[in-house]
DNA sequence: CCCAGCCTTAACAAACGCTTAAGTCTGTAT
DNA sequence: ATACAGACTTAAGCGTTTGTTAAGGCTGGG
């Protein structure tokens, strides 16, 4: 699950970041409205937290430009003035929640799960794979009905792999699920995780596609 | 996938080409703006990636000459100057992303796959010939039903060759899809990956033309 | 019949990924 | 606070695959 979030002020930028990073969502944080609305473009998230006062570009301006792009990303705005009329301009400009500093952390958890389940309507089919089944809401992974204990990253991984069957997805792509497109990681720690899932379930599950990436082959 | 990179900072430059390399993309190095322009106008790439700031042309202007010549391609512009007018004009000189310096190696390479996405948003059709079928989805290649296990030179020269069926090929052409134009192989390494592939495959399948280069037959 | 160009083969070198184990970090319980 | 456990990253060694090189044989066009 990878968020976006806009905030230029950084104490509460890493606040939030690490907040979040525990529940499983990958962060990737900007400061300026600008290079928001510019990685918005470029870049695919299921979620934005969004702050309204911001520099460069107002928070405001740029979800009204995403909405008239026609994206239906579901963006949490957060606001510091509660004066009711930001609120409203908000929401008419196509937030689909909004959250008033200061507030409480776990508020925030909240409101995102419930904006994500909203969104993704559907209950977040779980996947299943060859006796593999990983369900997205708890987060949890089985294999031929057994529970089976999946660290964090390595859940992200599989995730991943399991969303697109019989793709190739390059070592870069799956680095930036895990990681976001700081943070970079400059070792074989994916290849780690790869070794650990084929070890937890099956080796031949991930099928390396040497010089390019992994992939899991079509059911 | 071929990129152009035009950047006079040899340090940067280097850095860029051997981020890029692992990616899969082959990576031309110009370090000036007059010969960046003329390779334009030669080669064929699939993406450049141009810094403004060059001796003898400058980048601004030899992206302009490229759009006044009705060229599509797409351009990744760097910038070291993040004034907002710098940026302004080179989207207006038609780039279709920028990035400011200094930027993360992640960052770049993740745009430039983004915008690779955009431009070629075909999703990537298996090639079909004789029983062969090459699907780059799963970079794998079947003949007669039968899964046939290929290096990745050996990959990408049958793309090459598949994708226009009835064309010589130039030694030339081929091995500049396999590697850059320096990083030039001195020996007929090129030849011995035909052979390879006319035995996991079929020999008639690849024709040589003598002193020219190879083909496939139009189906 | 000769030669350049191409094919074939085999040996070597380099790149790549797997595995392991040890280190580091994080959060949690004492 | 402190210590501990689990998660994650790093690093090194190893085996395998891939790619390059070079040498010698083959072949078709002059």
């Amino acid at each position: 699950m990878r968020i976006l979030l806009v905030e230029d002020d950084v104490a509460l930028g890493e606040g939030i970041r690490t907040a979040l990073k525990p529940e499983g969502y990958t962060v990737d944080w900007l400061q300026d409205g600008a290079s928001a609305l510019h990685a918005l473009g470029c870049e695919s998230f299921d979620l934005c937290v969004l702050d309204l006062g911001l520099p460069r570009l107002d928070g405001l301006e740029v979800l009204r430009c995403l909405r008239t792009a026609g994206h239906p990303l579901p963006v949490m705005v957060l606001t510091a003035r509660d004066a009711t009329s930001e609120r409203i301009a908000g929401l008419d400009a196509g937030a689909d929640d909004y959250l008033v500093k200061p507030f409480d952390v776990a508020e925030l958890k909240a409101r995102l799960r419930a904006l994500l389940r909203r969104s993704f309507n559907r209950p977040q089919p779980a996947l299943e794979y060859r006796g593999i089944c990983l369900d997205p809401q708890s987060q949890a992974v089985s294999y031929e009905g057994r529970e089976v204990a999946l660290a964090r990253k390595e859940f992200l991984l599989l995730h991943e792999l399991l969303a697109q069957p019989g793709r190739v997805l390059t070592r870069d792509k799956l680095q930036q699920a895990l990681y976001g497109w700081d943070e970079e990681v400059e070792s074989n720690a994916l290849e780690v995780h790869v070794h650990h899932l084929r070890k937890k379930l099956f080796p031949e599950l991930i099928r390396t596609v040497r010089g390019v990436g992994y992939m899991v082959d079509k059911p």
